[in-house]
DNA sequence: TAGAGGATTGAT
DNA sequence: TCAATCCTCTAC
C-alpha cells in the first residue's frame, strides 16, 4: 500500500527516518519500473547545522523543504550526484529524509544498465548511486510521492529494532556538534549499505 | 559577478 | 588520497 500523506507530515523526522527503513522506494518511467528496499535513511532538520535550510535559511534550492511533507527534494552534489530527500513535517518546517541506499527488488537489469556495472551489490549502495539507478534527477524536485512517477509502498513486513543500527551521519563534518547527532538509520548487516 | 566549497564516487 | 564537475551561496 502507497504510504499516505500522514506519514510524512509527521513532527518528528528522525523517527520518520527510522519508519522508512524496509519500505519499498518504486519509480517508474516511460513504463519501465524499478523497485528497491529502503535499508540506510539519514534525517535533517532546518534546527541543525547539517541541513541546507538551517536556520531557516530559504533559497532557491531550499525552497521545497518548506513545502507540506511527502514532497520529493533532489538536489545536485559536487557537480555529478542527485541526491533523493523525502520532505517530512507541515508546511513552512523545512525537514528531509535522505534516502542513502536501497536493495534492488523489481528491474534490477534496468539499473544495472544505468550504473554501468555489473556487481549488482553496488547499483544502489549510496545515494549518489541510488537515483541513477532508479533514473531519478533534479527535474524531479517538488514532485509529490503520491503521485506515479516516484512512489513508496509499505510491504507489511515489520522490522525488529535489533535489526536498526543507529550512528552519526555521514560527510557533515562542517556542521560541528550537530555532525554528531544519532541521525543515520540501517540495517544491520544489510548488503546494499553505503558503508560497512 | 567572482570565488569557494559541497548530505559523493571511483580510480590511483 | 585525489580529481571530476557544476550548482549554490556569500561577499564584494
Amino acid at each position: 500500500m502507497k504510504l499516505k500523506k500522514s506519514f510524512y507530515q509527521r513532527p518528528c523526522v528522525d523517527q520518520i527516518a527510522k519508519d522508512l527503513l524496509g519500505k519499498v522506494l518504486i519509480s517508474r518511467f516511460n513504463n519501465s519500473l524499478t523497485s528497491g528496499i529502503i535499508v540506510e535513511t539519514e534525517a535533517y532538520s532546518f534546527k541543525e547545522k547539517g541541513c541546507h535550510a538551517y536556520n531557516n535559511l530559504r533559497t532557491a534550492r531550499t525552497e521545497t523543504m518548506f513545502g507540506d511533507g511527502g514532497k520529493i527534494y533532489v538536489y545536485l552534489c559536487y557537480g555529478i550526484h542527485n541526491m533523493f530527500n523525502i520532505v517530512t513535517n507541515k508546511k513552512e518546517k523545512a525537514e528531509a529524509v535522505l534516502v542513502r541506499a536501497i536493495e534492488p527488488i523489481e528491474g534490477t537489469d534496468l539499473m544495472i544498465a544505468r550504473a554501468s556495472t555489473r556487481n549488482s551489490h553496488r547499483i544502489t549502495s549510496g545515494p549518489g548511486k541510488l537515483t541513477k539507478a532508479l533514473g531519478i534527477d533534479r527535474t524531479m524536485d517538488g514532485q509529490l510521492l503520491t503521485g506515479y512517477d516516484v512512489w513508496i509502498e509499505d510491504p507489511g513486513t515489520k522490522i525488529a529494532f535489533s535489526r536498526i543500527v543507529v550512528t552519526k551521519r555521514i560527510g557533515i563534518d562542517y556542521a560541528g556538534e550537530d555532525a554528531l547527532l544519532p541521525w543515520r538509520f540501517y540495517l544491520k548487516d544489510n548488503p546494499w549499505i553505503s558503508r560497512p
